[in-house]
DNA sequence: TATGAATGAGAATTCATTCAT
DNA sequence: TATGAATGAATTCTCATTCAT
């Protein structure tokens, strides 16, 4: 990695870190630049606009967590474990590196107008949803889970991460938000299941 | 409900249609006199700013889908056709009036900085939540549901009916939002259940 | 006229001033805004953008200058008069009003980018240039020109006269503006005029 | 010609075209070095500024068409056949390297700002004013041309060979370009010839 | 109540120029 | 001589809010 792509890795990183502690709007070009002790007009020698450094920070982050799930899927256990393992896995990066997360629910997810040109469909999360989808094409073919349409079990297993994510980020848990993993990952499995497995 | 208490209402609807489609910080004071065919000045002698408009709006949808919850708790039927009523009820609503649950999801959950002040924890939305909570509760008195953590539960349940909420929006599904219904309910359901039930 | 169209015009002919002074990109929103008394933003709530105030500005000096030649061709003189009368009415106007005339030269011809969209051809300069074919048509079928293709006769016509305004501008003119006018009308008539005539 | 200087002069023709076609404004410093294939920092090796290399380029230019027009004055034919011969050659220019005319045109002429400092008067083109003077002093003095007032003759000859090429370059003429070389040079020259010659 | 002109503090982005290498 | 990252002031345009009418 050449040092002017280690320094954008920097700034997408940095500006992970604001746009989602503070949202897009809120965040300006001058604060990330502040951020990275550098000058505003240096940003623009790396990216060419606010919205494209955005675009380059959801592919990063859903790397990250592509990655993850990669390896969880690349274990060889059973898909029931799968599950486990990867939502605590998951929760530990909401605990760790909780911008990452918050980026996708709460900028990602909620300013379409952002990434309309080039994130199209599944365009810039795609790496992490094919990693769901094998998940859950392995357990039907395993007979573990039900056989079932791809939207219902893939926005039950999204909406349950996520929306527990959200409620962290919210600080209305009353425990250690890695405590509650494996009743989330037990309400998913139990969603997907066979109904005699 | 006076003339003004009126006029107060048609104003929170526009702007939650506007708010929902273009987000917060991309619907101006003027688009939404404009949608009402009202001076900017005016609109000022209804709400105090763009923020407390947004407050009302986040109270105004939330009301709508805790009415429709409350009149499903009420039923005579079991806690799991309860499940089953609401969320159909709920896609009826995502289907008819989008903007509903989109501002809640792009706009509330998205915003935290604008409902910072007056909507702290679930001061804005707190009557949906209660009757999620009377819900789980009854279910789990009457011993449908297993006996858990309320978060999990409602993460799970939110999370559920929101991701998919997402999912029509971002235009992927295949199949009209009601004929997922009943397998989304069904998801939910199995994930709450008895063991045995 | 309103009153709002009223100021549009004051503003335009601010801005005429500043432009032909300072050139377009010289020339600042907030310059204008200032020699206005007035704020930036509502600069804004008159035109769109510089450009539009720029094209806005071409029509409107195009039209003081096409209306006094349409004034001259009206009157019951001949061709050759009409050259004279209104050389003189225009240096003149270059005197008087230096602006309208330097708008033309340093704004409009030399910044197509601008006038690009929404000028093409002559569309913001047509009611002169209608004016000027108008005088050289009359004074062929008069016998008082030669026929001679329109372009060579156009450009020699605008030529004489635009360069002098340079001459003008540069300050490098040994007398007063006036004095010279007859010698370039002369100059122009001889350059069109029937060769006995 | 040392390689520093021949460096310098491909600098200076990359520029001219560049600015002729974008205007001054509009060309940046790196759209320069990259039309030359050279870093913008070493451009600066080679000119302190960009307003520098503006004058250079008005320099270098004037020069081209100065030395044309020498030549044409050096030739042993009558005044009208310098006119005529010369006309031609700045046609034949302003078709093969439209941007040595333009630049003067809309570059130079338009943006005083730029070569206020060090062109005053006219030390930047004073070589093609000097040469036009002598065709014009000698055509008077042989008796081919009227007596008259250097600026009148002077603003008529520029006038309309540079209105011409302003024609050309917005592409309304109907004929090729050089088709109107006689006619144009035949207005100037009645314009400026003895009544009965 | 109602109007919409007016304000002015910011926002994103550009670009001539410098400077460490 | 050559590179291109870095600087930061300047520019256009936006918009919530106010206020005279």
């Amino acid at each position: 990695m050449s040092a002017k792509e280690a320094k954008k890795n920097s700034i997408i990183e940095s500006a992970l870190k604001l746009f989602s502690q503070n949202g897009f709007y809120n965040t300006t070009i001058p604060d990330i630049a502040k951020s990275m002790k550098m000058s505003v007009g240096n940003m623009y020698n790396y990216f060419s606009s606010k919205e494209e450094l955005a675009k380059y920070a959801i592919k990063y982050s859903t790397n990250i967590i592509a990655k993850e799930l990669r390896e969880v899927n690349n274990m060889e256990i059973s898909s029931k474990e799968k599950l486990f393992v990867f939502t605590h896995k998951y929760f530990e990066n909401v605990k760790k590196s909780p911008e990452i997360v918050e980026y996708f629910l709460r900028v990602y997810l909620s300013n379409r107008e952002v990434f309309a040109q080039g994130c199209e469909g599944f365009l810039c999360v795609g790496d992490f949803v094919t990693e769901v989808m094998i998940l859950l094409d392995e357990g039907a073919q395993n007979k573990e889970f039900r056989e079932q349409d791809f939207f219902p079990a893939f926005g039950m297993f999204m909406g349950a991460l996520g929306g527990f994510a959200f409620l962290s980020g919210e600080n209305v848990l009353e425990k250690d938000l890695l405590e509650y993993s494996d009743a989330i990952a037990d309400n998913i499995y139990r969603a997907l299941k066979h109904e005699e497995a």
